[in-house]
This record gives C-alpha cells, sequence and structure tokens, in this order.
DNA sequence: CAGTCTGGCTAATACTCATTAGCCTGACCG
DNA sequence: CGGTCAGGCTAATGAGTATTAGCCAGACTG
C-alpha cells in the first residue's frame, strides 16, 4: 500500500524534526495531503506508527551488523567492516536512527522491551569485536566497553549532522569513521 | 530561593526521565511536595524552567572550554584538555547535558535561537583547535570537521551511559576519553 | 493584637489531541 | 443500473494539561 508507506515517511519526518509527542495527528494527515482522523483508514494509531519505525530501525540496524561480521575474520577486519556498516546505516537512514534513539520513552511496552533488547545485542555485538581483539592483542585499549560505546556514539552524531547534499559524501563519511574506530581501539597490527 | 533551586532540580531529573513534553506541572509539583500550581508561586512557567535549565547548561560548558583553553598552549595540549573539560561536564551534569542536547526542540524562541548560538560558538572553538593542530603538522586527519564533530559526540555519549555508581570513575573516563580525541586527530608529535 | 505577606490549595478556564461515529462520494463490478 | 466498498470528511467524545483566580492558614511585624 503505497498510501501507508506515504503516511510513515511523513511520520518520520515529522517525529525526527517536531518529537513524537509534539508532532499530531492533524500534522502527519497534512503532510499527506488529508485530514487527521482520516489517517485511521491506513494505520491503527500514532503510537503503532512509532513502534513500526523503531522496530524496523533495529532490526534493520542488526542484520546489517551480522551481514558485517559474518563476512569477514579477525578483530580488525571486523571492527573495520561493523563500522561502516553502523555509519552508513546512520547516513542513509538518518530519520530512522535519529527517532529510533531519541524516542524510546515515547514507545510503550511491549515494543520498548523489544527495542531495547535489540540494542543491547546490538551492543554487545561491538564490544565483543573490541574484546576479541584486546585478547588476541591487535587491540590496545584502556576499557573495551568504553571503546564499543565510543564508536556506537559516534554513529548516533553521524545521524544527527550528516545531510545527503552536504560537502562530505557518504562514502567519505563511513571510510573516515571507520579509520576512527581503529584508532580508537588502537590498532597496532593488521591481525 | 532554596524552593526554587527543589523545583528546578526535580524538573530536571523529569525532563531527562520522561522529556519535556511528557512532563507535566503535576509531576514537578509531586517530585517537590505540593500541587502543580502551587509551582507558579516560584517559578514563571514551565517554558522558563526548560530555558533555564539549557541556557545555563551551555554558558557553563562554554566557560569551561574557555578557561581550559586559556590555560594551554599548542594544539595537542588544548585538545587534551578541552576534551577532559568536555568529558567532565557531560559526566558530573549528565542530567543538564542530556537535557540540553535533546530538548532544543521544545525551547520556544527566543530562547532557541541563543542556545543554539551558543552551541554553535562551542562546536567552532573545537573545531579551530583542530584546525590549528592540522595546520602546524602535528594532527593527521581527513577532515578537521568530522574530527570536531566525533570529539563532541563522545562527550554526549558520556551524557547518556555515565553512571557516578558505575565501574569507571569519572577521571577513568576522562583521562581515556581524552586519549580517544588525541587518537581521533591522529596525533603525530606532542608539539 | 491587627495587618500583611508567603506559599499552599481547589476550582475554573481555555485550550489541544487521539480516537471514534457516522456520513458521503466516486470507482469498480455484476 | 444497483450495490458495495475504499477512503475521504466533519462532528462528537473524552481525556489531559498549562495557567489563572480566588481562597485560606500561618508566620512574621509593628
Amino acid at each position: 500500500m503505497s498510501r501507508s508507506d506515504d503516511i510513515r515517511a511523513a511520520a518520520l519526518e515529522l517525529f525526527t524534526r517536531l518529537g513524537y509527542e509534539a508532532t499530531t495527528m492533524a500534522d502527519i494527515g497534512g503532510a499527506v495531503g488529508m485530514r487527521g482522523p482520516s489517517l485511521y483508514k491506513h494505520v491503527a494509531s500514532k503510537q503503532d506508527l512509532l513502534a513500526r519505525i523503531m522496530t524496523t530501525t533495529m532490526e534493520d540496524l542488526l542484520a546489517a551488523h551480522r551481514a558485517a561480521v559474518a563476512s569477514t575474520e579477525g578483530p580488525v577486519a571486523r571492527l573495520r567492516r561493523a563500522t561502516e556498516a553502523h555509519v552508513r546505516y546512520h547516513a542513509r537512514h538518518r530519520l530512522e536512527a535519529f527517532v529510533g534513539n531519541r524516542e524510546i520513552r515515547s514507545l510503550v511496552e511491549p515494543h520498548r522491551a523489544r527495542v531495547l533488547a535489540l540494542r543491547a545485542e546490538y551492543e554487545a555485538g561491538f564490544r565483543e569485536i573490541v574484546e576479541a581483539g584486546v585478547a588476541e592483542g591487535c587491540f590496545k585499549v584502556g576499557s573495551a566497553r568504553l571503546v564499543s560505546y565510543a564508536v556506537l556514539d559516534l554513529g548516533m552524531g553521524v545521524a544527527v549532522w550528516y545531510r545527503e547534499d552536504g560537502e562530505l559524501t557518504e562514502d567519505a563519511v563511513v571510510w573516515q569513521y571507520s579509520d576512527f574506530a581503529l584508532r580508537l581501539a588502537g590498532v597496532t597490527s593488521e591481525g
């Protein structure tokens, strides 16, 4: 259904710009050329719009992460690829990522628990890569947890400031940020 | 006035936990042992509570940054000190920093413009340090803008996950993160 | 002890919203 | 052509909420 997709896209844009609480059904309707109540012919509720956006975002991100990890061997290559996937997702889907990070508070159970679980899983994936690198001696870090937090936070930042029409291409950002990740991990060898 | 301070502190905690829009005056009143309307004997409005929190936060942060820069010479030392100040502020005042970053959308003009101007000034300060380091040859970076964004984003992240009673002390986080900043900048000499 | 000020309370005001009800039109199907 | 139904609309509904009005007790003050 094209109409539902239009509505989801409009909701995403408005949630990003105004926040979930401050966005009204009338706003969303206005963005797709109808009145607020008419939206209910296409979507279940405002909360459902948010839940779908946040859940599919985390699932996509986790899928991208798993594909990146599965396609590589060794902590250095894995950290690079996982960071590439992370940053690329945050650049390419910056609205989804932005809302996904900021609006957990507005998400109601059981969706909230599900999204938090996915997020915890995602964080654990990065931490494991860093810990493996430390164990194998190819990373030199004070705290593996701090490094994985730092790498994840960098991606979140990209979702905030990245613009498709900015001076830096998506690839340029992706490559520099995966270098950042290796620098943060204190890479000592290409093992 | 002790009462006003209590109210501001309660509002800060609630804005952090629930968000500005989702926090009611009755919630804030409840947190300090009075009814919602009674708050108006002490504060002008809900919006005023937010404006004070956000403005003083950015002013404090900028003051800490200027003190750090003024007390040091050379890009390497300056980046280290500025990052220390940045991370220490975000650890020590994580609620203020958290709200300050997330609730600009809820801030109404002219406060919003003022806070955004302060924030732009703060960002510019970091970028200048990195650019100076590149010009002097002691940093090796792809894009000075990206590095300064990255360093700032790391601080924001600290405000999200740092806990006073966590396993890492404030100093431990501050020191590791200032190392992170130098690693991101690709420090080549202690010039 | 009368007066005033502080800081609380409840009730009223004046919205704003998500959601539901019920109607209407035009497209498509037989 | 008669019927159905998708997808719009306006008008309720019902709740929530910032803020204001107006009242009141108790603590100082002279």
